[in-house]
DNA sequence: AGGTACCGTGGGAGCGCTCCCACCGGTGAT
DNA sequence: ATCACCGGTGGGAGCGCTCCCACGGTACCT
């Protein structure tokens, strides 16, 4: 806290207040700076003996390393952000965030790196957010549910900051990127449905531009098509991840095809506003028609029937965001372009049966 | 992401790929570098036209200051620590958090300050966090719900690290703290009751090695005292926050005063375990017993009947801290020792009524 | 014996900023 | 006219580290 800038303290650098220096450490060692340095950084070019001998000065007088100093001199930060396009309420509301928050943490714990927590909801956070890029704070950044026309992505792309996306947002995704298995986890549902003697089986959408939501189109279509079906039998009403898009799909769906015996919606909210529509046209869950959600949300576990749903892995997305990101800095520490070639990382989904299917 | 440290640079400082540094604005200006510093800082020791100038060629180079070689000439990070002395699901779960982060995140946004949220739930998180102080890597820190023996308050003072803590661990809290008024807010639970026409009011108290419970039951007392009761005719049962306790408890007072036509509990979930108790007992409320609980959370709402509780302002509180805390890192900064008082801030409470009583 | 290689090491230079001192010219007091 | 003063300014020195070059020594070849 005590000495600053500047010519003032010239003077003898007392021993007492300020924290030790790497120079300190060096003369207490014997050694010099060099040294030192390479045995914090765990450079493997020192002797046994010196090694020893610098850890016990360092334990002695107790130095920790000058984070701003070597940030300065070594043009990093060991700082990564954890940025969360979404109003703080969201982020606390849903338990996706705390879910991928949790395998972040876990697989940074080995690190040295710190994770930044911020939120760009408003106009006014993502300016700041954009500075804050900018003045390179971060090493890399982590984006997770980021929406088809965010400028985000570009802005990273722009200041060659190292970036994963969860969710690629489309198939072509420029960024490297870590997603569930869409199209499975919808196949699995689907296949579960047939198993189960279900033949005449709907689908409820989510928002087509997102990508997601079309790979489950795609998993719904193809598990139907490869039973045997024509595109001509397929029932596919859209939603927008809502409850009341649920229930005008689900309407829309009962009216145009009332022998219907099976429904797989692209969420867990939309497959809840499904149920409601259901009921009210006096259809039994699952007696006459199953239900299958997606994400595997609370919802899921408390709607009545309880719903068979299909779980992400989203801690484990984490993890591997994490993984990928640190390969990419690692990557481009001596470097600036070295594998060109994105990373992609698909997880494996699971589908939980509940009693509505 | 391409120059670093070293000689290796020397040759020609290529306007294209870095960064844009203060000696380059001070060139492009046609001013001292000592001047460019001193507009970028909002110095009011620079002329109008010299101002302009700066700010024009800031703007046209996109300058952005380097926060690295900052932090190490002027000694400090600009950026705070929330500190989190639980572990993560805890924080995701209880509503407190969330508010205090409303709050905290708000009076922080006119700042250049930056937020760090670190969680030291498990006995590595915080190790790591020692670690993280020892390198002074932030400025100040806001301490959230830290239990009476926890070291973490003697460590920032030997740090001398600016902190401040949210709920004081005593009367005679060191640490400059903010807290809401346990006793007022216990007075008026108890007032209200008194003015509804109860007369046999019990009182369930949190645990008591909490200083803030301890303040409730002194709130209790003194309401009742001053509305002519004597100490005889306290009615006091120690819970200890937690649902069951607070069964445990009203079990006690139920069989110990038959009488009771009222009850204050030292926090909502107790007063969710006393509400079981009194039910199973044959006691309505709050035709028989009216229930008061504490911390308006979404328990009291949810409760049947609607629980009156005293909401603390947890989100002012949040702001609070974040005054303080920065009034101390500027009183810090020029002397190391300046205001030794330390400051104590208390809210006021709010007694919201609800059908309960 | 001389040459070459390589390991371990010391220390110069520089990262981009802040702080402070010195200096400038213009005022107002003497 | 002289001097002290003051707002405004330029730039040296230094923050603590990393990076890299240079250097001495040992080991191994020819």
């Amino acid at each position: 806290m005590a000495g600053h800038g500047g010519r003032g303290r010239s003077e003898g650098r007392g021993r007492s207040g300020g924290r030790p220096t790497l120079e300190e450490v060096a003369a207490r060692a014997g050694v010099g700076r060099g040294t030192v340095s390479r045995v914090i950084n765990g450079s493997p070019r020192v002797s046994d003996a010196t090694r020893a001998a610098v850890e016990a000065a360092v334990a002695e007088l107790g130095y920790v390393p000058n984070t701003a100093a070597r940030a300065l001199a070594a043009n990093r930060t060991d700082a990564i952000a954890l940025v969360v396009p979404e109003p703080e309420t969201r982020f606390f509301a849903e338990p996706y965030f705390s879910d991928m928050l949790r395998g972040v943490g876990a697989e940074l714990s080995d690190t040295e790196m710190q994770l930044l927590l911020i939120f760009a909801g408003s106009d006014r956070e993502r300016r700041r957010l954009a500075q804050y890029l900018a003045a390179h704070r971060v090493d890399g950044v982590l984006l997770v549910s980021v929406h088809a026309d965010d400028p985000l992505p570009d802005l990273l792309a722009q200041l060659e900051i190292p970036a994963v996306i969860s969710g690629p947002r489309s198939a072509g995704e420029t960024l490297t990127s870590v997603d569930s298995d869409n199209y499975g986890g919808a196949r699995s549902a689907v296949e579960h449905l047939l198993s189960r003697g279900r033949r005449r089986i709907a689908h409820i959408t989510g928002r087509l531009d997102v990508y997601g939501a079309q790979c489950r189109v795609d998993g719904y279509r193809e598990a139907l098509r490869d039973a045997g079906y024509g595109t001509g039998e397929l029932l596919i009403e859209s939603g927008d991840f809502t409850e009341e898009g649920g229930r005008r799909a689900m309407s829309a769906l009962l009216a145009a095809h009332p022998d219907l015996d099976a429904v797989f919606a692209g969420s867990d909210v939309m497959a809840s506003g499904a149920r409601q529509v259901l009921r009210d046209a006096g259809r039994r869950i699952p007696d006459d028609v199953a239900l299958v959600g997606y994400d595997d949300s609370a919802i899921a576990r408390h709607m009545d029937p309880p719903l068979t749903s299909v779980r992400q892995p989203i801690v484990e997305m984490g993890r591997a965001m994490i993984d990928l990101l640190l390969a990419e800095i690692a990557d481009r520490r001596p470097a600036p372009v070295r594998s060109v070639e994105r990373r992609h990382a698909v997880l494996p989904t699971e589908l939980v049966t509940r009693a509505s299917s």
